[in-house]
DNA sequence: CTGAAAGCGCTTACAG
DNA sequence: CTGAAAGCGCTTACAG
């Protein structure tokens, strides 16, 4: 009779645990969560019964009783290959730490206009973390009105609201990096690969370097401006292009360490040295830097501290016991090889 | 009296939406699911006010009610540089194609024996894609044996059961590289970055080393054998050891790119040139190894289409409408630069 | 310290 | 095609 089953057999609940234990589900719940005082007697019995049948709670049930889900959101445009997983690598241990679940959304590309349904949000988390190009503003500015905690990573507030946001320094550093190379080296040509448009540390980077070229009288020049778009790819096609066309410069200033490792290779593949023929700076002081050949100068952003520093953020939110703040993390210059210098 | 406010605003809930469109929460939920016909006039008066309520379904009241929570959960160990977020990339990509949400632990390293708590399993997930390192061998078994699907990958099932498994081929790979080095460059001495331990394609990847030298009379020589960890810094820290310690070897198997990465850092900073002082070749093919100065020979493993074929193989278990099978995934050479080789 | 009961917000037979 | 009702597996006042 018996031969339809229904396809998973019924996982142990709470009331298995609680029969076998010969005490109410009250009990049981309470020595799960530690909600309650219970007799240390009931305690281990419930305790060895749940060992026994391997019993875990439902999270579902959990969340829509208890009215939190216990999870964190994270909305990515992309996940690429250095910056995003110590980003990622510290997230997730802030999360882990405090006992929330993570929850990833790779959203970007395909947001193409119309009914996009974001996979994230009040009705799974209990609060978001965003960075840069992964939401429209329409939907951030909902959320936030919604009541979900969010908070910001690597871009601004939309105009007219306080929600919390975790930045970087850039200008400054940038504007740093680019006196470096025009004090120290001489150099006057400096190639500028871009990050992408909408990304505001890239246009940070960039404001700092056209106000370090503008401190020391050298006019910008949009012939040596290309979208290196954080990527290997295009940075290395655009010092490509710029060497077959006959474009001079001394070096090469490269929005992220990401594009200064495809500027690199292009200007290798050329046949010229780095930094001999032409110098190559990055920023973000991603891992990879140090390895490269010659050792990347670059400029320190503590990527994972960042990822760290906005979960607990979002936590408190959450939680509501501490009053939160955006807050911007310093940043430093980390002179090696690429830039001319020869102290290692 | 309201002083003590509930922390959120209650949410707009199904009934709410009911309510406001005059139909039951029943047909609401036949709009939301298309689970059944539903008249297109209460259809469209659903619809609207869905939009303009902004109502999303409570995800967890979904989980409870479905007894199915859309969500896949991913076990790692450690999301490295480069070739985990290409990994992560297909499968997050997988994933939403399908309307599965994804929930992702590092777990690994805190793994300290005792009683660690899995955070992902049958509670709050469909199904998981294992990796290797993440979960110990009795925890993936005693969710198999809770019915809950597992896919493994890069990872061999554990011995007697037969969970699906999505892997690399990677002894004839390995051997075919090393074989070209000794047959095509002449090479004798050819030193090993080994991979983790307990990391079967680490494990391979030296068994096609060692039975290309046997094939072709060369002795094993534990004096070239370290470990590179797949990583960056243990990978030059070994190559620089050997350097100092006037280890003689005219080629360096990195048992992946990133080992190569740093294998590569250490012989420059050393003053030799790769190839021509000494060869470099790595495995994985990832995204970086073309843009490294000398480009990369090395093995292409389809990270992308793992992530993506493990996903669906677990989905399909999920939804239990295809036979599961286990998968081994293709490589073969791409010989660059780095081997010696001059043709790009 | 413990238990009975209500309720979280949905889905899904079951009637009609 | 539509609605009333039961139930998913927990948490949490409320009594005692």
């Amino acid at each position: 009779m018996s031969h339809l089953q229904t396809k998973r057999s019924s996982r142990t609940t709470i009331t298995d645990v609680a029969r076998q234990a010969g005490v109410s589900i009250s009990t049981v719940s309470r020595v799960l969560n530690q909600s309650a005082p219970v007799t240390s007697e009931l305690e281990s019995r419930v305790k060895a019964v749940i060992d026994e049948l391997g019993y875990r709670p439902q999270t579902a049930a959990r969340a829509l009783a208890g009215r939190k889900t216990d999870t964190i959101g994270l909305l990515l445009s992309e996940i690429g290959p250095d910056f995003y997983p110590f980003m990622i690598r510290g997230i997730e241990a802030a999360a882990r730490e405090n006992q929330f679940n993570l929850l990833i959304n790779v959203a970007g590309k395909d947001t193409t206009g119309n009914g996009v349904s974001f996979t994230l949000g009040e009705h799974n988390t209990d609060g978001v973390l965003v960075f840069p190009s992964s939401l429209p503003d329409k939907e951030i500015i909902r959320l936030h009105k919604n009541d979900l905690p969010v908070v910001l990573v690597q871009r601004p507030s939309p105009a007219g609201l306080q929600i919390p946001c975790v930045t970087i320094e850039n200008r400054c550093s940038a504007r740093n990096l680019i006196d470096h190379l025009i004090e120290v080296h001489g150099y006057r040509r400096i190639a500028f690969l871009a990050g992408p448009e909408d990304h505001e540390d890239a246009n940070q980077r960039e404001f700092g370097y056209r106000e370090s070229l503008a401190a020391h009288g050298i006019p910008f020049d949009p012939k040596l401006k290309a979208n290196g778009r954080f990527k290997w790819q295009a940075s290395h096609e655009a010092v490509e292009a710029w060497l077959q066309d006959g474009v001079e410069f001394d070096a090469i200033f490269a929005c992220d360490d990401q594009s200064a490792v495809g500027a690199i290779s292009a200007v290798r593949q050329a046949g010229l040295s780095v930094p001999e023929d032409i110098a190559v700076v990055g920023f973000d002081d991603s891992e990879i830097s140090r390895y490269l050949s010659p050792p990347l100068t670059t400029v320190r952003v503590p990527i994972m501290e960042i990822g760290r520093a906005a979960t607990l953020q979002l936590i408190n939110l959450i939680q509501g016991n501490v009053p939160v703040f955006s807050k911007e993390f310093a940043t430093e210059l980390v002179i090696r090889r690429s830039c001319g210098c020869s102290n290692v």
